[in-house]
DNA sequence: TAAATATTTTAGGTAAACCTAAAAAGTTTA
DNA sequence: TAAACTTTTTAGGTTTACCTAAAATATTTA
């Protein structure tokens, strides 16, 4: 693999698209990276060409942008980046949850890939972010695992919380509250028609959740 | 203090002046800049202005650069960062000695105060980098230690050696052959005026070492 | 001290990554 | 299907941080 030195922006850019793409198979809109970037679509256009001149993502005037193998490769090791650093912000440093997003948005972007690999070494390889979010490894690879909604699951089913959306403050504040974090074992008591919120079992105190906060909490089913 | 946010380059070039400043005690030619920057001395002068318009700097035109007080205090902060991270990578990631300046280059200048509170923190408080340069603390104290040559001290006299200059990899295998690393107890023996080499006494163990080796270690008389 | 040399600055230029305004292409709707 | 609307691109502009060439100033040396 050519060691293709990308700026702070072409990253950003790579890994805005890689997200969009849902793993490479959509076309990304011009205006969807735009809006995620939040950087003016004639901006984005000027990027778009750049990334395909440089075999990323390959673009079609008008209709969007796909994103390549290579650029596929170097996103898989930005989002790594990332989710390493938030491992160690969260875990070593005592970073809030909510904290440890913005901090690694920055860190992300140093490139030394002996650092990132005696940092994974350091972390012991963790397979997932404090969000639950899998991390690649060396060569890209992911540990898939089915994420489903709470409401997903049927009564009396159990399930592990291994994924948290919202990130915000209060949300975590409420989690901690619930004394819900990404491990957590559930089982479905109930299920309530009429507003879809749920009852659950957790840690045999059973507590009736909302539909919005059930939607930001993903598990696995067990 | 009002939180001017700085680019990396205002952040290198200040940093820069700083070291060449002597703790802003000196006033910097252009030319010196653009040597330690590896940029054209034209540059030199762009930048000399931008800093001047914020008050980090005071430049007389063909005379050179003094730096201000608020400029040390940010200089300070960006040497605080550099060495942390230079502990972290040495004792947690296990980087060699020689691997850890340009890793730390690129960390130093991720801004978040809080990451460098933490990251302080979790390191216990260094008060001393790898290479044995003082680590500023949060409000840009030094801990001040009179560093001396080995050739300073007189036969029979004691030292701590407390700086390492030379950082490339053949020194450091060289020194670690000779079991001197920062903190090690050295006593001389003799002196041999011939070529200015010095015997000192390691762990019981004497040794020859030459002019150029001893100049490269800095030791604190004790 | 005047000429030669060295240093610093000015003037004008480039590339990266953004911007706004307007044109072009595509999509929706009446 | 043509008008209206939306999306995307083009054209031209800005700022940052660099560059080279040449002019201005300072220093050294004969």
């Amino acid at each position: 693999m050519s060691n293709i030195k990308l700026s702070k922006s072409e990253e950003n850019y790579l890994k805005s698209i890689f997200n969009l793409s849902e793993f490479g198979n959509k076309q990304v809109s011009t205006n969807s990276i735009s809006k995620i970037l939040n950087i003016e679509p004639a901006s984005v256009t000027d990027m778009i060409k750049k990334l395909s001149k440089k075999n990323l993502i390959y673009h079609e005037r008008y209709k969007g942008s796909t994103i390549s193998k290579t650029g596929i490769k170097i996103a898989l090791q930005i989002i790594r980046r990332h989710r390493l650093w938030e491992v160690f912000l969260y875990d070593k440093l005592k970073f809030k949850w909510d904290e440890i997003h913005e901090i690694a948005e920055e860190l992300e972007h140093v490139s030394s890939e002996e650092l990132i690999d005696n940092l994974d070494k350091y972390l012991k390889y963790p397979k997932i972010d404090p969000h639950g979010d899998p991390i690649p490894n060396k060569l890209g690879e992911i540990d898939f695992v089915d994420k489903i909604s709470i409401s997903d699951l049927k009564i009396n089913e159990k399930g592990i919380v291994s994924r948290i959306i919202n990130e915000d403050e209060e949300f975590f504040n409420l989690l901690k509250k619930l004394k819900i974090e990404i491990g957590t074992e559930i089982t479905i008591v109930d299920k309530i028609d009429y507003d879809k919120s749920v009852e659950i079992l957790i840690d045999k105190k059973s507590v009736i959740i909302s539909k919005d906060i059930s939607n930001n909490i993903k598990i696995t089913k067990i």
